[in-house]
DNA sequence: TTATATACGACTAAATTAGTCGTAATTATT
DNA sequence: AATAATTACGACTAATTTAGTCGTATATAA
């Protein structure tokens, strides 16, 4: 329970990956796949929907690959997770309201504030926080 | 990602009920499971780990059930957690080093920092927290 | 033209979570 | 003593979620 995913921590190390980079340099889902021993094609997969989030920018065709634009400082860590597995609660009901025992529910306010307490602790962090 | 489990989600919601209960008054299994659309063997497997661990007690026998017996403001959420689901990380690195990407993984620490700050979120908080 | 990339959706496999079932033991009630 | 209602518990099945693969298209450097 309570655990993150492998989309999510594969996403992390390839950003940290490009973050250490020199400006301008790219690197494939290729060469980061070899580099930590993650299966290419999830890694490809996870490299483009940060691009097209436009956390990374990707070069598209021979010698192409992927590079970091966004700072780390600015992209905040709940929206990054979002971004990654869409929303985050740790019971669906925050969200989702097809919940059919919401009439009996008697948790559901504590709940709801320990959902608030995780987001706020992940509002309050910034991809910088784990990629340096 | 996150979530926490329905075991989790039934338990809290059975703990709840009891704890509204009169001194010394039982709820059976039954009764709880019918009383939030609850699946009843399900709910009696919870409850009969809570009893395990001391969390409640069990009366055995035809009009038997289960009480509060433990004060839930001196239940830690961390290990409540932990006796329902077992470890609670975002990875299971943090626990098991069975991992074998561990000599290449550079988020580690990172992770572990924030494992830490949800491990010590839900140790400041008791059951009571949620049940009250 | 070829080799090496990204892009992306459909598919399969593996793991985890949720739920069910069978059987035994206990005890209040009749 | 018999019965019905209950806890106890492990084995099993079903459902859902997560992880990973594959096929095909497109772009571009060499």
């Amino acid at each position: 329970m309570l655990k993150i995913t492998r989309k999510v921590e594969y996403a992390l190390i390839a950003l940290r990956h490009l973050q250490a980079n020199k400006e301008g340099q790219l690197s494939s889902a290729k060469e980061i796949a070899e580099a930590y021993g993650i299966p290419q094609e999830l890694l490809a997969k996870i490299l483009q929907r940060l691009a097209r989030e436009d956390i990374i920018i990707s070069v598209k065709g021979a010698a192409g690959g992927y590079k970091l634009v966004t700072d780390p400082n600015t992209i905040n860590m709940t929206k990054f997770f979002e971004i990654m597995e869409g929303p985050m609660g740790i019971m669906d009901c925050y969200f989702d309201s097809g919940c059919n025992q919401l009439h009996t529910c008697t948790i559901r306010t504590p709940i709801n504030r320990i959902n608030d307490s995780i987001r706020s602790m992940f509002n309050k962090m910034t991809l910088a926080d784990i990629t340096y």
